[in-house]
DNA sequence: TATGAATGAGCCTTCATTCAT
DNA sequence: AATGAATGAAGGCTCATTCAT
């Protein structure tokens, strides 16, 4: 209080370094393996300091997973505006590459996938928070894509799947890096790796789209010839 | 003497118990956090029963884990060997169908997914064991279908690529399952859902596979005709 | 009971395996330490074997100490009957001797004295049965040897310590072995080097018994010619 | 602020009062059957007091020895200087004094008897510590006591064996103290007893290691004169 | 304000012992 | 008569948290 307002307080650098200690500390190890002996120690603070600054571990958990979203958008933005001058394609290929950077860079957002594959299993109450600023803007933008790819007649659960494909793709080299890498080595996704990788499943996931678009027109054709489809989805 | 002529030993009974629970409790909460007391708990025996039938938790995790794969292969099998019957657009579609079977039954196998899922991010020292005898010839039978499908001048790389391809599509439905309820609330991976996203994956996967054979084959005409390939979606 | 009598019944031969498994794991571990598992494993019996055939821990120690007690007397007899034909000096060099012997034996006996030493530091039930059985018939001996030598004058007081001093040099090499191994290697306690360890000990302590008598003598003469002693035994 | 200025910080106080129990407890029971919540309840602190302040139970357990060793310098005192003012007779009185004084006080020094006593038999990573610190200087200095009233023709080995004779007398009233107490009721080791002791040994010791002498010097003697020395008490 | 000391619940494991056959 | 399975009481240790300064 006493402080001049330009200095950053005392306060406020300790809380600023617990969370990052903890950051690389919830990564490593998880939330519960994680202990906070461990995140003051390499803060550099006293062992009481978690729990006077956030009251206990979980809050500090929450605090972390906070300051790391808003990094991660900020280095790696989603580009979820309107890019009219950029065809559906374009968009694709881009959007692979932002979430690829995302998953695979050795900064703050590449902790980020760690910790969500973590929160996946064992849905924490961060996990809600998560998903709503994170992911749920992110599915948004790329059913759009995706949509504009599979034309109009597409129905949601087309749409949605085709999405999956695609994000669950790119998840792989970071969920199963540890299998990748004994599996192909190499091929794991590395940072550098990231336009490769790219490359790979942009082009893979635009011959799918596609092949689901026709297939799903096609299915509608039949059905409304009232011929019933002999295989497929419904 | 009274007992069932089939009936195994009082031990076996109470180790297969134990194996029973434990499946469930690590399943719930991974190795670490999962307790003896836990487990014991739920198996109706003693504390130190745990340390009796296998000497320590770790033994005891490793015992689930074999359990585990012996029943998920029983009932879905991988159908490794030559099929020369079936063509390879064939095999794939049975391939998918059989690890989202795993992935995704309630029963035995159901399990392995949430655990090889913890293994994928914790490593432990039974991760090398299910490479070795379960996710190895697993990739190994995916990449003889895919070589068949890119044709004989693909490299290891693109075949990587592409199985990694099938396969990360079908993890998704296991390893964001969290995520994948809340965005599309019925699309999400279940028992049921199993034949719509085979035939979705397959479908999606085919196109893509043939459409990297195609690029695979262009840049190799190209780069024999001493034209550097084209960078980006065709 | 419908055992022939001439064969050991099963039931005895297992008593004695464990005792004679127990005889190495108490040697080697103390009481405490050792544990029955090791014992009955050793022994080649069931776990619950030490239980059923001597009732608890406890008591398969003190059937231990009894047979290693009877086996070691049996052995490395203590010459404890008159023996007028010898000499008062020739009498104390065989008492060092088998002494020595029973202590740095590797057979039996040995293995008594690291037991011993372990029962005068937490002296259990068991040691008073040691010393009323063992200790004191050989300390009888012994001071009357040491009573010969010092004469007929000497208090029972001088008689004791310098008994004493004579147990306590063979002592030293069982009880601080480990000492002396790091002290002074090569002349730590071995059964082959019994026999020069006796030269040295009854030769020092002749001298220093024999020094004890004049004092004494001395002092008491001193005291009977009303002159009190400057120094010494009272 | 409030605290007296020499009061130390209120972790010292604590980490005293757990050493200070667990030397009773270690004396009492041996460093095995040594619990941490015996000791940790004997010095008024928690469970997990000797985990906070010493890492370990055996952390804990040489902090005690440390300490002891400490204590028992201070207060017995091994004279290990020069003295050339003394003649060798008066320091091997001086000798014994404070070895006497060291293993029967009834304060800090009396416990590292036992404590050593048990090292002896089951040699732990402490005891390398204890023999390099301790018992080496110790030994070092009785060494050359005994060196120097044998005379320069003094093997290593007969000094070693005289220095083992008087160190085994000492050793006697510390480690036989329960067998002793027995068989000469008055006689065991005391705190008050150490004179009358000190007085024993060291005549006794005296005239044995002159006896030494004079047969190492005859042997040789008879050696050189090419005669094999007789065997036996002279 | 911020810290180091202290706490107590809980974990895995060990072990002598008992029980049912 | 003898065994293998099962028990429960500790034991050492970890950890998030609280407390007194």
């Amino acid at each position: 209080m006493s402080q001049p307002p330009s200095a950053a307080s005392p306060d406020a650098v300790t809380r600023q370094r617990l969370i990052e200690a903890a950051a690389d500390v919830f990564v490593e190890h998880g939330f519960r393996a994680a202990t906070v002996r461990d995140i003051c120690a390499r803060a550099g603070a006293n062992v009481a300091a978690v729990n006077y600054h956030f009251g206990d571990k979980e809050t500090l958990y929450r605090a972390v997973l906070d300051q790391l979203f808003a990094g991660a958008l900020e280095r790696h933005p989603m580009n979820l505006g309107p890019a009219p001058e950029l065809t559906a394609e374009q968009l694709l290929h881009a959007f692979v590459r932002g979430l690829l950077g995302r998953l695979l860079s050795a900064d703050v957002a590449g902790r980020i996938g760690k910790i969500m594959a973590r929160e996946m299993m064992e849905p924490s109450a961060a996990l809600d928070h998560i998903i709503a600023n994170v992911t749920r803007p992110m599915y948004g933008a790329l059913s759009q894509i995706v949509r504009e790819l599979l034309g109009p007649a597409a129905t949601d659960e087309l749409v949605a799947r085709c999405a999956f494909s695609v994000v669950g793709q790119c998840l792989f080299y970071r969920h199963s890096d540890a299998a990748a890498r004994r599996l192909a080595p190499g091929l794991e996704g590395t940072p550098e790796s990231v336009e490769a990788i790219t490359e790979h499943i942009a082009r893979f996931s635009l011959a799918g789209i596609r092949a689901i678009a026709e297939s799903g027109a096609a299915a509608n054709a039949h059905s409304r010839a009232a011929r019933k489809p002999r295989k497929g989805t419904s």
